[in-house]
DNA sequence: GATGAATGAGTATTCATTCAT
DNA sequence: AATGAATGAATACTCATTCAT
């Protein structure tokens, strides 16, 4: 059994506190799951154990969920949502197509991976192993960058040779990886360090250097 | 049975052709679950799914690994020591650290990623499945990365603002990315485009036009 | 398979009577194991067999049992516990180390044994199979006979030449020999010999003659 | 796997010396299943493991065995054999049915024991594994004691209350347990200690006090 | 809404045995 | 006689899901 010690749940709530809650108890699975799922991956994490830890009967989580897929699921894409709308409101402060905008919403993008380190190791390392989901949060990155991208290079600031298609895979990859890497040890480089080498990195950046 | 469809083996192997020769039987167990892992996943795949698509009975499987993750280690790692070896060997006939020794290495692993699709599915987008070993696989990436960085800084070729240990994650990232996403459908960008973006996001290929 | 015989369960079970009843449940996997385990001995029986001769499914066998071995040992244990239990009860009701307290432990042997024939041959024929349980039955008996020659000894009543350890082996071995021979077929001889004999043979039964 | 430790072969024959000669490797077979039974017990044993203990290949015990129980039984059978035979031997050299005689018949199997300790194990604890082998050798043993109970009440020497049947099933059973339980361990008891126990309890060593 | 005992299909792995060499 | 790779039936155990209470 890999999911060998007692776990205790994360929000606490011993036992039958929530009960005849259904809104609590199904914040609790979500909360397990989130938590299961950032220690021990997709497929080692039973849904029994999910509610388990959760501090609720094994039948509870089908009545909140169909499966142990959907729930993965609701914690990926409700996670992503809530990343979204939160850098969109950072990003809206700041003047539109500048550096200080791209700062923001990296900035935002820490705070976020600080506080929620469980999440971000099922966003964005765990993720991968339930087929598709990988493949579907890269889909819901790419094309906003890849847009960006392409306003860029009608903008002339976008270096030669760079396509922004391939770019847009690239940095959304970068940033994903970075996110998770720095999320798994926060002493691996100041917050400072990750902002400025990904505001660095950002092709937008340097062109304008090589247009005069 | 998860894998359904009869799944025809690729290596051609009309029965019992290999039979008696364990190295035949063993490099076809490795092709076939090449073939399946990219397919399905570590956990959708079988290790009689495997043995039944590389002709042999069950048993044989074990005779050749001690389990389903060994085979899949041994896709994953031999994999990677043959393309490294490809690159080094591409690379070792540039000038060092040269931008041409860089096109080398990436039209390397363009044209291996084109010839090993199967297998650069497992290693780049299946491998995170097997706990670890996504993780290995970008150990065994990054530091070499860092290592060229440090180096560029040191001689006056790093963009202030990177720090050589956050661009390595993210480069290592962003080129494993590029490379699975192109070979997923590599009608997405010419081969020209993906190495032309790829030398352009180099820090080292911008780093020049900072200091004139 | 090597329980072939569609095995009828003992205890009744028109299907699913005992549902919902965990306490039912456990008993009726151990009354299948006992009976099975029993006729075909540890290594031929499976879980799933012995699921099935109790009317619940595979997987319940689990909820109850940690694996085999385990409603193995419960067998045993248990059953040894009983029949300890019942001896000291009866012997208590006799004075104690006279030969109508052994004549009255031995009668409660026979007639646990009478009463819980399949019981007996898991414990004195069937134990032996499960490596480690045969001694562990052994070293539970033999002590005590141990220390009972011991004091016979020091009462001047175990005849010259005998000495209490070697003693004891043979004794618990002979009783339980005689108690599994004897409850494979009742026929072998009258229950009236048994315990004659088996208090004949007693050290302390012959000794006195020695010191008159 | 239980068998795990690369087992040396005990009669040594490092690998091909015996090839070809096919007595010889019988006798690595039955000298390296006997180890191995005493060991780990029958069903923990696998043919191929006692092929590799035996320093040939797997096929090849299938060429001196139609199976394992066969090899199993013919350790048992033989080292019977072989133990009555020395007893025999040893026994006719003194007065029949005497103490005497009793006494060397012991003494010959304690003897016997101590000289082939894993030819006990496999004799008189693993054999019961063997459904229906354990019962065989008892009744290889009782019968020969039963006769002589049978002689010794004709003569008037066994004790009232004593049946011959129920005493055999006891004394086999003693003797059995005893050299088995010595064997374990010979600093248990002294030789003299056991064959004197041994003798003290025979139903015919305590008769001859009851009638004077 | 909640419970938790029960279900049973699914799967990794073992091993006695065969047989081409 | 000997080899050892190959076979494939057999089995312990898991876990997503159901449903009577």
């Amino acid at each position: 059994m890999s999911v060998s010690t007692p776990s205790r749940p994360i929000v606490d709530l011993s036992a039958h506190r929530a009960r005849r809650d259904p809104v609590r108890t199904r914040e609790r699975l979500i909360a397990a799951g989130t938590d299961l799922f950032a220690q021990h991956g997709l497929h080692e994490v039973t849904s029994a154990g999910v509610a388990r830890h959760a501090g609720v009967a094994t039948g509870t989580f089908y009545l909140h969920f169909p499966d142990k897929l959907a729930l993965f699921r609701t914690i990926v894409f409700d996670g992503l949502a809530e990343l979204r709308a939160r850098q969109d409101a950072a990003g809206a402060q700041q003047p539109r197509g500048t550096a200080e905008e791209l700062r923001a919403r990296l900035a935002t993008f820490l705070e976020f991976a600080e506080e929620k380190r469980a999440l971000m190791r099922v966003l964005f390392a765990r993720s991968a192993e339930a087929a598709g989901i990988a493949d579907e949060i890269v889909a819901a990155l790419a094309p906003g960058v890849e847009r960006r991208y392409v306003a860029l290079r009608a903008a002339g600031r976008l270096p030669a040779g760079v396509s922004p298609a391939v770019a847009a895979q690239a940095r959304a990859a970068a940033v994903v990886r970075i996110a998770a890497w720095w999320t798994e040890d926060p002493a691996r480089a100041t917050r400072r360090e990750v902002i400025d080498t990904l505001v660095a990195l950002d092709p937008a950046a340097f062109a304008p250097s090589v247009t005069p």
